[in-house]
DNA sequence: TCAGGTCAAGGTTATC
DNA sequence: GATAACCTTGACCTGA
């Protein structure tokens, strides 16, 4: 299943398969191929000079390096005074000096604010909260005096700036939520599936994502190729409570993952229970294929690799459709980090969900345009056909709605009655509850 | 017989012991310790933090033992701004920042370069040189000019390098070739041992050791344990004719590797076809001894293991010692495979053996010294104690010779008498010639 | 290896 | 335009 990245949810039939090894002899494959961090970098990708080991996950040169973690932890922002290129190394060979465009770059490319090492002080007092924190809906809460002071001493600046600062900081939040998110699903946390309650339960406690860092990494993972267990062909792996504590089930434990990521939005703690369950319950899956999608585009369309290195192979053609049925489209517009994370948000912001209150659906319907907005925006600053552009990624939203429809029918068809008749402990009540809907 | 790591032989024989692990106790070594290494350090010579454990033989903690790695392998210099004793600790509780007190330090407590692991490339690097060649010759000169003698002995250290190479070279040569050895030992070559000419034939005919590529591996090795005939109590397997193509009467075998090692040096086709005959004849089963030894020592088995698995069990306190008596030494000195291959090669090169020409004499004995100024080298670059630690390793010489020469012995008074009694081809001519001597 | 730290060099801005 | 005060940068250092 390749939306889930799992070929057994409860067994193979279940939903279609959409990886192969297969798909790598897909035509539309046409990816420039980002470097791995196999050998060493030659190449800052931020600024084109020699780079001298990865930095903040990134291969860089000191430059880049230094300069990215004193603009995080500074308190200042920055303006391009020219076209937001300086540090398109498509347009020109040298980057032109500008600290706007080269933090943008920093973050366009990837580096990873989770990677430094702040203290409190730090991280209080500066830029990473920006980058750190979840945006904070329209004024910022009152942060420690020192900072009020220059607040205010800069306010002629920051109105001049707000807009672009405003853009900046959605997608500072979603690049430190989607790290946060990326921990959470390498963590060692691994509840016992069918002991787990439904998606009521999951809603009601307390948020998730920071469990990754109480439990640190899993042990072992990614496991060697020979610790991998093969998807039995009878899809029996998974039937019953049977668990390891270094074995997810990435069908549950992703959706369970994508709503703990819907928790963590502001908007959505503005909504009412019955909202959050009808949201969440629709958009989930959406919001999970899209993700598992992008990743898998990411690692050059091979089979889905979940963070302990299980892979899910699919079996036949129809199953290959399937899964084109998502990544083609990210794959023919050549989706970048910052717009999959802000369609992600747009997915989650979904007010044409049915059964919402009128209320849930001005809070969502907003909050969709604030995405829809930054992503805009980001097309034109960084796409030449900006806007076609734009209209091609939001494109991807009918398909993933399409997709999903088709997942759910296939899992009332042939899934759902099955579930039926299996022990009640055999039962994962969060995928229950989402699929059948 | 376990010092040729078959307990079958003809049959099983006892050796009496001889050595003792009480030998141990040289008396020689009563040099005054200046500094116990017996506990934890606690605190670091050099910057008086806390030390986390022995670096270059010094009490010290991580940072300064960085820092002298680094400023010994540079080409770099460093001069004092202030006056020469910021890493006094009498003056003041905290040193001072300043690389060249901090080195100068280092030096003054201690540290050794010696116990550096470096290659050819570091080693070349002045700060380095400069430093081990004084202390290899102890002079003791104004520290401070020892940085400035460093600039200007650059082209001396060109010299010293090319002593270094050959070394280097000599070690090299022989970790190769005893890859091929091993390679040999388990090839599928298997000459039928009772139709095997003597060790005159074995030193006529060509090089044996590359038929190894040419027969490659010896199929089914290492056997599973059931397949591995336990040695018989009477002794009687290898009496006679009997031959597996897939089981080597390793006896035989290793005397024959040790003879094919031999003819693989440059300096014994330098000697005569006498002169050949008597060396080998004399050193091959002191070398198989070693070599079976330290295998034996690698593997942790208490009792020798062949390429096929097969082991040779002794049967008694007296099987023991006879064993003990070579793997010991080896164990107790911690020997390392560099050092242990330089040893065999002395082995093999013993100008003392009686009968040889002067001409031989001469030959071999200034093999014997390459040999031993690469092991000593070797031991004062990477042994603490490197002088006593060479000298323990030479004194295994004198216990091989000893083990080999019981092992002669018994032979000749309990097996000899025996063979001579059997049918002319149930004789395996290689360890008659190269056991009554 | 890659975090954070340091600081000399060079650039920018403020002031005269 | 000169001078100083301040900021930015990145090579290099340090240690886990
Ligand atoms: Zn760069
Ligand atoms: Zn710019
Ligand atoms: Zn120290
Ligand atoms: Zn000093």
């Amino acid at each position: 299943m390749i939306q889930s990245g799992c070929s057994t949810s409860y067994e193979q039939v279940d939903l279609p398969e959409i990886f192969s090894p297969k798909a790598k002899n897909s035509p539309e494959k046409s990816t420039p191929e980002p470097k791995k961090r196999m050998e060493r970098p030659t190449e800052c990708l931020i600024c084109g000079l020699k780079a001298n080991g990865y930095h903040y996950d990134v291969a860089s040169c000191n430059g880049c390096k230094t300069f990215f973690r004193r603009t995080l932890l500074s308190e200042k922002s920055f303006e391009c005074k020219l076209s937001k290129d300086c540090f398109d190394l498509t347009k020109r060979k040298k980057p032109l000096k500008c600290r706007a465009c080269r933090h943008q770059k920093c973050i366009e490319v990837g580096m990873n604010p989770l990677a430094m090492e702040v203290d409190e002080r730090e991280a209080s007092s500066s830029n990473f909260k920006k980058l750190t924190k979840r945006i904070k809906e329209e004024e910022s809460d009152e942060e420690c005096q020192v900072i009020e002071v220059v607040r205010k001493q800069k306010e002629i600046v920051k109105s001049v700036n707000s807009l672009e600062n405003r853009l900046q900081n959605i997608i500072d939040g979603l690049v430190y939520l989607e790290a946060k998110v990326e921990q959470f699903r390498k963590c060692s946390y691994n509840p016992r599936w069918t002991e787990f309650g439904g998606l009521e339960h999951l809603l009601q406690t307390e948020c998730r994502i920071s469990y990754a860092d109480r439990y640190g990494p899993m042990n072992g993972w990614p496991l060697q190729s020979h610790q991998v267990i093969p998807p039995p062909e009878n899809g029996q792996k998974f039937f019953g409570p049977n668990h390891h504590p270094d074995r997810k089930h990435w069908f549950f434990y992703n959706l369970m993952t994508t709503v703990e990521y819907a928790k963590t939005f502001m908007f959505f703690h503005r909504l009412n229970s019955r909202d959050k369950l009808i949201l969440t319950r629709y958009v989930s899956l959406a919001c999970m294929n899209l993700h598992v999608s992008y990743s898998s585009m990411v690692k050059h369309f091979e089979v889905p690799v979940q963070p302990d290195g299980t892979q899910s192979p699919f079996r036949d053609d129809e199953h290959y459709s399937a899964m084109v049925m998502s990544v083609a489209p990210l794959i023919r517009c050549q989706i970048q980090s910052i717009e999959y994370l802000l369609l992600k948000a747009i997915c989650l912001c979904n007010p044409a969900v049915p059964d919402l209150s009128t209320n849930a659906q001005e809070i969502i319907s907003k909050e969709r345009e604030k995405y829809a907005d930054a992503l805009f925006d980001h097309c034109l600053r960084n796409r030449p056909e900006g806007p076609a552009h734009f209209a091609q990624l939001v494109q991807i939203v009918d398909v993933l709605e399409r997709q999903q429809r088709i997942q759910r029918d296939l899992h009332i068809l042939h899934i759902a009655p099955r579930v039926v008749k299996l022990p009640k402990d055999y039962v994962i009540h969060v995928i229950e509850d989402i699929m059948n809907c």
